[in-house]
RNA sequence: GGCGCCAUAGCCAAGUGGUAAGGCAGAGCUCUGCAAAAGCUUUACCCCCAGUUCGAAUCUGGGUGGCGCCUCCA
């Protein structure tokens, strides 16, 4: 059972083969760092760390790429307007990108390469382009050559007649054709440069990702991903730019996300409904928000409500809910080997979610495979006698699916203070004396604070809600 | 004008030729001192019309209604 991707470029899903046997090179686009990150940049985020984590848990040795862009025309106005530097601008948005990020679960990517360290780079790159034809000088800027290289628009699929049709061109003189684009950019008085051979200047928008990808992960990759609008032109130049240097096809897959939407409305600053995931993580766990992104497919749009986010919470509780039983019911199980029916149960969702990761990253129906051990596990733990072996099989594969899903809280052993503890233990006191008044008094006194208790028999359980 | 996407229960969402997964919410029951959690039961003529087929949510054609890219954008 191989992995299929859906391959924009063709239009159809793909086995996976990649470049070198058990090795995958993947680059994603990441954020231009001028401002905190939206729900909108989250979910390729979260996507792709998925797709990553899933390779690396079907044993490939995984290089993912993801790059700052840390110097553009947004960047410079934000500094501008915050009346701070392009650097310090891009600092603190990458190091809070990163505590968001963390905050969605998602790991970090092998490296993440910035633009304006990769300076030397991207002139060599440019340079190379000039050298063979593929980019032309033009007073002081530089384009690429899009009449040269025939493929423009192979991923898109569009044809460059048809492009120039409908293209709302701003006429610029200084291009030859109105769809060439710009390699480097000549600086304006006062703003941040670098030395090159076209004079002071910056990057333009698409070449940093040619430049870093060959330079991290070669002429050649395995997966190129990011958001559906990134198509054209992003990629579509980075083709043209990676393709006319080294003749060689820059990516074999590439793969695109749908967007979200937020109640049913695109998202835009125009309607200025924009959401932060900094803001997000103050009201609600990563959990949740992740949840939200991989309950749709990732190739369809997806829509950001009030009443989304409750059923995200919802789903998640009966995770985590049949997980803490199954914890909390091993520390007084009969030691014993796992019982055939529950082998069974494990193999089956075990084979389903594999199954349905191969069908490219089909996420909802992963997390069905999860529901249906969930239900299983909770049959069993309904069923009497159990096993610690059972019991045990049921958590270690739960781990396993979540290893790539990173759907659970972190695993963090919360103690509880001693007062609290000291109700419990009153509690149960109570309720041996059948002093019903007292332990409904405790029970509200605790869901107050945010800790729920259900009692079992084989104790109180308690978990923060 | 070009290139695409989507339309499945109250809601979210898979399925893409063999008779509708899963989750949330709701209702009833079981368990419980009462709860909570869990279990059981319960909820779809798959936007419309025509066609292909023994058989279509699934393929084809035509509608209708949403949406994306072609311009910075995940």
């Amino acid at each position: 059972m191989s992995l299929k991707i859906y391959n924009t470029m063709t239009r159809t899903k793909e086995n996976f083969i990649p470049l070198e046997p058990g090795k995958v090179k993947m680059y994603v686009c990441g954020p231009t760092v001028y401002d905190y990150i939206h729900i909108g940049n989250a979910r390729p985020v979260i996507f792709f760390d998925v797709v990553r984590r899933y390779l690396e848990s079907i044993g490939y040795d995984v290089t993912f790429i993801v790059n700052f862009t840390d110097v553009d025309d947004k960047l410079i106005k934000k500094a501008a307007e915050m009346g701070t530097t392009v650097p310090e601008v891009a600092d603190l948005f990458v190091q809070k990108y990163y505590e968001d990020t963390a905050g969605l679960g998602v790991r970090k990517a092998t490296a993440h390469p910035r633009v304006t360290e990769n300076m030397a780079d991207i002139i060599e790159f440019i340079s190379g382009l000039v050298a063979n034809d593929y980019a032309y000088e033009s007073g002081g800027d530089v384009y690429f050559r899009t009449s040269k290289f025939t493929e423009y628009g192979k991923l898109s699929h569009q044809n460059l007649e048809e492009l120039q049709y409908g293209i709302r061109v701003d006429v610029d003189e200084r291009k030859e054709n109105p769809q060439d684009f710009v390699l480097w950019k000549a600086a304006k008085p006062g703003e941040i440069s670098w030395s090159s051979p076209w004079g002071e200047g910056r990057p333009g928008w698409h070449i940093e990702c040619s430049a870093l990808v060959r330079k991290y992960l070669g002429e050649t990759i395995d997966i190129h991903g990011g958001g559906q609008d990134l198509t054209f032109p992003h990629h579509e130049c980075e083709i043209a730019q990676s393709e006319g240097l080294t003749g060689r096809r820059m990516a074999n897959y590439w793969m695109h996300n749908g967007f979200v939407n937020i109640n049913n409305e695109k998202m835009s600053k125009s309607l200025g409904n924009g959401i932060q995931v900094h803001q997000l993580l103050k009201e609600m766990p990563g959990q949740v928000i992740r949840y939200f992104m991989l309950s749709g497919h990732y190739r369809n749009p997806l829509n950001f409500s009030e009443d989304a986010v409750e059923q995200a919470k919802g789903s998640l509780a009966r995770l985590d809910n049949c997980i803490a039983a199954l914890k909390h019911r091993l520390q007084s199980a009969e030691a014993g080997e796992a019982d055939a029916a529950v082998v069974e149960a494990v193999r089956a969702a075990k084979e389903q979610f594999e199954a349905k990761m191969n069908d490219d990253f089909n996420t909802p129906d992963a997390i069905t495979a999860v529901f249906e051990l969930v239900s299983a596990a909770n049959n069993y733990l309904q069923s009497g006698r159990v096993t610690s072996g059972s019991l045990e099989l049921f958590v270690q594969q739960f781990a396993a699916m979540d290893g790539v899903l990173g759907l659970l809280a972190p695993e963090a052993e919360e103690l509880l203070d001693e007062e609290v503890e000291r109700l419990i233990t009153e509690r149960t006191e109570a309720r041996k004396a059948k002093n019903w008044a007292r332990a409904d008094e405790i029970r509200d006194l605790l869901t107050e604070r945010g800790i729920q208790l259900e009692d079992t028999p084989q104790g109180i359980r308690w978990r923060r809600k």
